[in-house]
DNA sequence: CGCGAGTTTGAAATTCTTCAAGATCGGTGG
DNA sequence: CCACCGATCTTGAAGAATTTCAAACTCGCG
C-alpha cells in the first residue's frame, strides 16, 4: 500500500497505541499479557488534546466513550440547581474519566482540564465488545470501575468524619503517593488546582485550605509557595490523621 | 427424577431463580430480555439469611461474591484506624453489595444488615464468564457500577456543599424516592439505622440530625414517633435542599 | 416494672465560615 | 524594563453552624 502524496498527519489522526504506551502499569492495561495488550490497540482510537479550563465533557452530553489521561490533570466536578459546586475529583496521567456515563448513558458530572491535557478515547460500544472477548481486559475494567468505588467511599471518609487539618494532610499524601506511582518526587511537587478547588473537594471554604497550609508550614511539615510543595515531615502528617480528635 | 425420601430443603439448597424474582425491574435483570434473564439462573447460587446486626461482609475478607439483596436492609461503612466509622452507604431490597470487593479481591467495607435480611450470592467468577457470553449482564452489571459511582458523587456533594438540614432532606427524600420505586409509601416509612448511623451517613453528630428532625417536624415538614416517619410537605424538604443558604 | 438502648433537648465550647483587607504572583502593555 | 492589573492567596476578627457535654425522656423487652 502506498500513498500517492504526503498528507499531513492531524492530532485527530494519530491513533494511540497501549503496547507502544509508557502508562502500561498506571492505565488499563494494567495486569494484562502482552496478546491481550495488542487487542487492546484496535480499542483505543484517536487521542484528544483538552487545553487549560476547556471541558472534555459536560454534564448531560450523551454518553460515547471513556477516557485515559495521557498527559495532564483534570478535575471532576458536580453542579447543584443554585450553582453550589462540588468536586469530585482530581484525576492525573494513567487515570480514567467518563465512567460515570455509563450509568444513564449521560455523562453526570463535568470534566475539566487543569492543564494542557491529552487523552485516549475508548469508545464505549467498542470497549464492551472487547471485552467480551479479552478476559484480562474485562477483568482490569471491572477492577478500574471498582476502585474507583473505593477510591470515593474515602473521600466520604474524609468529608465525613475528618476535621480540616485532616482533611488536608490526607490529600497531600494522596497526591504524593500518586506522583511516587508514576516516578516523580513524592516530596516535592506542584499543584495543578486552586485553594477554592481543593477547598470544594475537601468540603472546605477557601479560607481554610490556606490557613490548614499556614499552619502544617508553621509546625515544619511542609512547605508552600503557592502552588509549590515540598512535604519535609510525611509521618507527623500521617500521625495527624491517625490522631483521634475525637470529632464527628 | 424422583426423590426417594423427603429431604428437608435448608436455606442454604434454596437455588435463587431471577426470572421468578418479584425485583427484577429493581435489581441486576433490569433492561435484560426474556432469554437473557433465564441465562441469568445459571449465574445465581444459593441465597444467603443474615441476621440484624450480623456482617454480610467483613473488610479485609477475601472477594468471591457479590450480593442482591432480596430481603432486608443493609448499611455499609469503612472505619479508620482510631475507629472512627464512616457509614458509606444504606441498602434495600434489589440493591447490590460487594462491588468494592473487586478491586483488590478483598473487601474494603464492612455490610452489616440492619435488620434480618437475605441476599442472592452471586459468584463473581461466574458473573465475569457469563457476561463474556450474555451482553445484556455485562451491560447491566456496568450500569450498576456506574450508578454507584454517580450515587457517591451525590454523597460527597451532600458532605461538601451542603448543610445539616440540607442534608438530612436530601436523605429523607432519596429515601422516600426509592421506597416509591419498590410499591412502597413515599410518605410513610420506618427508617431501619439509628441517628448515630444516619449521622455518620451524613458526617452529622446525632444530636444533630434528631435536632433537624425536631425542626422539621416543627415546621410541619414531617412527622417523627422514633423510627417512623411521615412526610407531610415534601415540596417544603425539596425547597430546602434548593435554597441557595450559601454555605461553604 | 425497671432496665438499657436509643433519642431529645439545653447550654457551653469549638471549628469553620464569613467578611474584609492586604499581599503575592504572573503576565501585559506602555 | 517596569508599572499595573486581575487572579489567587494569606491573614485577622467577628459570626454562625455544629459539636460537646450533660441530663432527662421514651420505648420495647425481659
Amino acid at each position: 500500500m502506498q500513498m500517492k502524496a504526503t498528507v499531513p498527519i492531524t492530532a485527530a489522526d494519530i491513533k494511540s497505541a497501549c503496547s507502544q504506551c509508557n502508562l502500561l502499569e498506571l492505565c488499563l492495561p494494567f495486569g494484562m499479557n502482552e496478546h491481550e495488550i495488542n487487542r487492546l490497540d484496535e480499542l483505543v482510537g484517536t487521542r484528544r488534546k483538552v487545553k487549560r479550563q476547556q471541558h472534555l465533557y459536560r454534564a448531560g452530553d450523551p454518553f460515547e466513550a471513556i477516557y485515559a489521561i495521557r498527559i495532564g490533570w483534570f478535575k471532576t466536578d458536580v453542579v447543584l440547581e443554585d450553582g453550589r459546586e462540588q468536586v469530585t475529583g482530581f484525576q492525573m496521567t494513567g487515570e480514567m474519566l467518563g465512567l460515570d456515563g455509563i450509568s444513564t448513558e449521560a455523562h453526570s458530572c463535568n470534566a475539566v482540564a487543569l492543564e494542557d491535557s491529552e487523552v485516549c478515547v475508548i469508545a464505549y460500544d467498542k470497549l464492551e465488545e472487547l471485552s467480551r472477548e479479552v478476559e484480562g481486559l474485562q477483568h482490569q475494567f471491572h477492577k478500574v470501575m471498582s476502585r474507583e468505588i473505593v477510591r470515593d467511599h474515602g473521600v466520604m471518609m474524609l468529608l465525613g468524619s475528618m476535621r480540616a487539618e485532616e482533611r488536608l494532610a490526607a490529600f497531600l499524601l494522596n497526591l504524593s503517593q500518586r506522583f511516587t506511582a508514576r516516578g516523580f518526587s513524592a516530596a516535592e511537587f506542584h499543584l495543578r488546582m486552586t485553594r477554592d478547588e481543593i477547598g470544594s473537594y475537601l468540603g472546605l471554604k477557601l479560607e481554610t485550605v490556606s490557613r490548614a497550609f499556614s499552619r502544617f508550614q508553621d509546625d515544619g511539615m511542609i512547605a508552600v509557595q503557592q502552588k509549590h510543595i515540598r512535604i519535609l515531615d510525611p509521618e507527623k502528617l500521617r500521625k495527624l490523621i491517625q490522631h483521634p480528635v475525637a470529632v464527628r
